[in-house]
DNA sequence: GCTATATTTTGATTTAGATCAAGAGATTTC
DNA sequence: GAAATCTCTTGATCTAAATCAAAATATAGC
């Protein structure tokens, strides 16, 4: 938490620069309202690999995503991972907690945060009241988001699954917001997880998306440089087999 | 929404005898405020078999069961479902939503419910701040909730999801809150829900539900009475099955 | 740059659960 | 209360994806 005295300094080296700015919930606190979320706040920097938050602790802070990605994942006890999904940009988290954290998350390249304790957080609702609707509309989104992972997970096939992966991947922050449709020319997204996290991702094994990056690339749907960028030549078609309008 | 004259008695009626005003958000908002809550709201019986939510329907309101089950489900173009859940007593629905609903709601017996259109939920929290947090706890407890489905999907068997669906069933109200550990004795459940929503539940098919429940019952772990009760012979060795612990 | 290690791809085989196909109970209808 | 219709169970077979097993890349260390 920054003291009063270069605060304004703070602000400018924070949020003045912060890209997640527009796209977190940060976006409904106005400029000159700044300083209260610094005060409220700290900045965390994570070195790719480690985790910031563990499944099982005393879940006491938020957090935003203000750099990089990171992973969010999930133990059983012999060891089978469910990836709950990966953070990027802007993205609160969490949220999906009681008193302990639901899920381990892992930064994937360095990963730059602001941690809002749990009190922050109320306090800052208390003062900007917009947040309130901000935070139930980032909760409410997530259970979307949720949904219809449950859907690929329960339903759909590895081809499915993973083209509703690089569907997903290509989505957010890459497009800026608008819809991907047969129109759109190839796309090119970097992968910074592995292999490894894709499948625990789908609910998949290793081979099983190794193989089905194969076939895509075989029919002419991406172009791989290298295992941590594609490029998707055919977004529409993609999407379409995403939701099961087509099979090939 | 009820008109001021009969007011008292509306709330007599509606709250005084619900069984869900004690387990659903209601529950942080004092009797003698009850009849804001009955002014903003309206009370809805839905039959057997009937939706109430539509997926993709504009989302107008949120919904708190007040008395039978539903179950919450999502279609793919060509018929294929994934039940999202079956509400219970004191759930509350809708959350999971932009501005269209991400689920259809089907009650599964008779249901009673609350209906509280958005903007009266907005003037509640104005005018009951604790609301506030129940809302969000309501959203994590939700989202923690998913989690644990998205393993479930992701990563667990045929014999663990079934486990899991049992002692899950086993849990909320019936239990009155307390864990099931290995001390407990039998336990009978209502499945109110038919054998192709539990199988849409948990991601398998019919026949996998049927022969899992087989096996179950002749490992001596459960007993079934009818296709719509069962009564848990072992429910800590299903549970540790659920967790992954044990394998039989 | 070369070796060592980790990650990813590809191939062969197995298997858990799906699909196909009857039966056996329930439940509803008239 | 018998016929008709559903729902559920059980059995036989099939298959998508898992597992087992190398080979091929990529990455890191020295």
């Amino acid at each position: 938490m920054e003291t009063g005295r270069s605060l304004v300094d703070a602000v400018r080296e924070r949020c003045g620069r912060c890209s997640g700015r527009s796209v977190s919930i940060c976006n409904v606190i106005d400029d000159e309202d700044l300083p209260a979320l610094v005060a409220e706040s700290s900045r965390v920097t994570v070195p790719a690999g480690r985790c910031f938050i563990r499944e099982g602790a005393p879940a006491h802070d938020f957090y935003v995503l203000a750099g990089g990605r990171a992973k969010l994942f999930s133990l059983m006890p012999d060891g089978r991972r469910q990836v709950m999904g990966f953070a990027e940009l802007g993205d609160f988290l969490g949220l999906a907690s009681s008193d302990t954290y639901a899920f381990t998350a892992e930064a994937l390249g360095d990963v730059t945060l602001c941690r809002f304790p749990h009190s922050s957080i109320d306090r800052l609702v208390e003062r900007f009241p917009r947040l309130r609707g901000r935070l139930q509309q980032e909760a409410s989104s997530e259970l979307v988001k949720m949904q219809a992972r449950l859907m690929l997970l329960g339903r759909k096939t590895a081809r499915e699954r993973l083209a509703s992966f690089l569907v997903e991947q290509a989505s957010p922050c890459r497009l800026h917001g608008q819809e991907l449709r047969d129109g759109h020319g190839p796309l090119t997204l970097p992968l910074p997880m592995s292999r490894t996290d894709i499948a625990d991702y789908l609910g998949l094994t290793i081979e099983t998306v190794s193989r089905t990056f194969g076939l895509f690339r075989k029919e002419g749907l991406i172009t791989v440089q290298g295992a941590s960028s594609v490029t998707l030549l055919a977004p529409g078609t993609l999407s379409d087999m995403a939701n099961g309008i087509r099979k090939d």
